[in-house]
DNA sequence: ATTTCAATTGACGACGTCGACATTGGTGCC
DNA sequence: GGCACCAATGTCGACGTCGTCAATTGAAAT
């Protein structure tokens, strides 16, 4: 591989005066400039990064710890978000994944510690509070969509469930819902909690019963092999003699189930009933016809600021404490509509849209 | 940071012999290794990598280059494939995502080259024929799920998009099917037109004349921004007064949108009509009720393998042109069944599953 | 002409690691 | 005892880069 000496050997002048025209310092002659530029261009020299950082102790690396990276798809919209940061900011991502498993979790940290990168990117598949596993020697981190376990300091920017959740419930009773079906997230995932709870103030705030609110559970067990009831629950509350007029969803493929559920019992969405979902998974929000009325999450922006915010903790000038809240968008499409008087029997087969 | 020389110091040995120890050369006594270790343990050293490969040349580092990274849902079993394997042979993944922009990619390339990475995976996340960016100095690189254009050799490794399309489409013959229709992928993917020419062949080869098959495009316009038809097509071919008994889709979100137009027309799947995907894209093939009958993309493998091509050819063992391309299984679920009596039309296979 | 100063360039060493080679001390053998 | 040999350990330098500081040059100022 070709060296700075190379280089400089080609273009009759000394490697510091090579270096010095490769980090643009001020001082060359422009004729000294060219010859090496020249050079440079001729043997096709590039620097090594690994030797630049053996002397400037920051390597321009950070790390992306990941737990579930394939398992959901959403993931790769966080990691695009970081790396397009990254892009943005001469910094170059290494990638690693534990499968939510504690020994690979340290080797990880070993790994990384290793390369000398100046910070990790935590980033949590699924929203919720997580203690990454440090070891003595400490790296700059940021918990990305999860937020550490109480006692535990780390900077962490998440989505804003409660808030979308909150939203969501609101639109839908402006559209004069006042029976409203509700089916739960995994227990497990930090954002069922905070979901169903702004259902819950949502839907109290708005006057309504807590006797007109059906909530089921869609899903539990372990995250990645859990047990998922979404398509009876869902089935369940829409044969309910007096059937609520809208169904949230705890996220859009939980609303996917509902749709079919729904066109199974000859509902018309949303002639005969509402469904909204949460997420904006556009594969299913946007597939499914009508398309879905949902929460967006904004994971790429949770992984771009998250980038930022790491930088600025690098650099000695973030706080150890920031807990950033991303806000997340009611993204209403045709799945959603006013609420009707509710018929008794309804065509199988409907109009086309 | 701590450095090799610290722990020489504590231990009261040389930085050579604490090399040893790290390294797990021969020839040193146990009472040292041990006062050594005690050593590392209280400092918490770690090797520094970088300095590591700069004497060695070698970085155990391999990067990704991915081009639609998180477009496709997908993507994210190739790159675990990647990094379990990495994860289980020592080497750190670097990744990088180009969003199809060429001159981002030769950024990437660029900085790849700059960290003096061992090889490149070149994963295109639609199978495809690409050109890798390759600069002057060049690294060993292997494509993933896609292959290059004629004149350039690259090993690469791909999905068996014929086969597993042939695969599926003698399922549904064998169900006793015999008018079949079939949503095509974008043209622009490569797998588009194996996976139709297999269903032709495999029709032809079933006795199946060309006038029993439906054939229509789902998708076409650039990756990324395509204009989508499924949903019409769909409903289109399900209102034929002589409808297909079953119905092929180019992909599982393609099978997604044909399974609401289906209910949407009041049919029972698969009791009025089949419907098959392609991918095993689990969100939707599970998520479906009923679950979908689809091909299973080999991406984990794809990614491991290929990282273990790669590694052939880093150490010089592997082949230049090399084109492994793996199978890909039908998986029968439950949307497929036998074809039966429908309508006016009477068909003489007519059993129940 | 001499001095002063700034601009330009180069020599050198250090970063952390490990390969090549040297040194030390002990063991076994005649 | 003398010698060969080997195991254990250390010394030194090089990898590629860049910070520090010195050297050189030329032009402006006196």
């Amino acid at each position: 591989m070709v060296s700075i000496k190379d280089v400089a050997r080609v273009a009759g002048v000394s490697d510091k005066t090579v270096s010095r025209v490769v980090n643009g310092e001020p001082n060359v002659t422009p004729d000294t400039m060219e010859k090496v530029q020249l050079a440079i261009a001729d043997l096709g020299y590039i620097p090594n990064l690994a030797a630049r950082s053996i002397r400037s102790n920051r390597t321009n690396i950070i790390g992306i710890i990941t737990d579930f990276i394939s398992t959901t798809p959403y993931s790769g919209d966080i990691v695009r978000g970081v790396q397009d940061w990254a892009g943005a900011n001469g910094r170059t991502v290494l990638l690693a994944n534990t499968d939510g498993d504690q020994k690979r979790e340290a080797d990880v940290w070993r790994t990384f510690k290793a390369h000398r990168i100046d910070g990790v990117l935590y980033v949590a598949m699924y929203h919720r509070v997580v203690v990454p596993a440090v070891g003595e020697v400490s790296i700059p981190t940021v918990l990305v969509n999860s937020h550490p376990e109480d006692g535990y300091a780390y900077p962490s920017i998440e989505p804003d469930d409660f808030g979308g959740s909150y939203d969501l419930t609101q639109h839908l009773i402006s559209l004069g819902h006042r029976r409203i079906g509700y089916i739960r997230l995994n227990p497990l995932l930090l954002g069922a909690n905070q979901r169903l709870d702004a259902f819950l103030a949502a839907a109290q705030a708005g006057g309504i019963s807590e006797s007109d609110l059906v909530i089921r559970l869609g899903m539990e067990g372990p995250i990645g092999r859990e047990t998922n009831y979404v398509h009876r629950e869902a089935l369940d509350i829409l044969s309910m003699p007096n059937r609520p007029t809208a169904l949230i969803c705890g996220n859009d493929e939980m609303a996917l189930q509902a749709y079919l559920a729904a066109l199974h019992l000859g509902l018309r969405i949303p002639d005969d009933v509402t469904i909204v979902g949460f997420d904006d998974f556009r594969t299913v929000s946007l597939g499914l016809k009508p398309e879905l009325t949902t929460v967006a999450l904004p994971y790429y922006d949770l992984g771009w600021q998250g980038a930022d915010m790491l930088d600025q903790l690098v650099q000695g000038k973030g706080s150890e404490t920031e807990r950033r809240i991303l806000k997340c968008m009611v993204v209403a499409r045709r799945s959603s509509a006013m609420a009707r008087a509710q018929g008794q029997t309804v065509d199988a087969v409907g109009t086309h849209n």
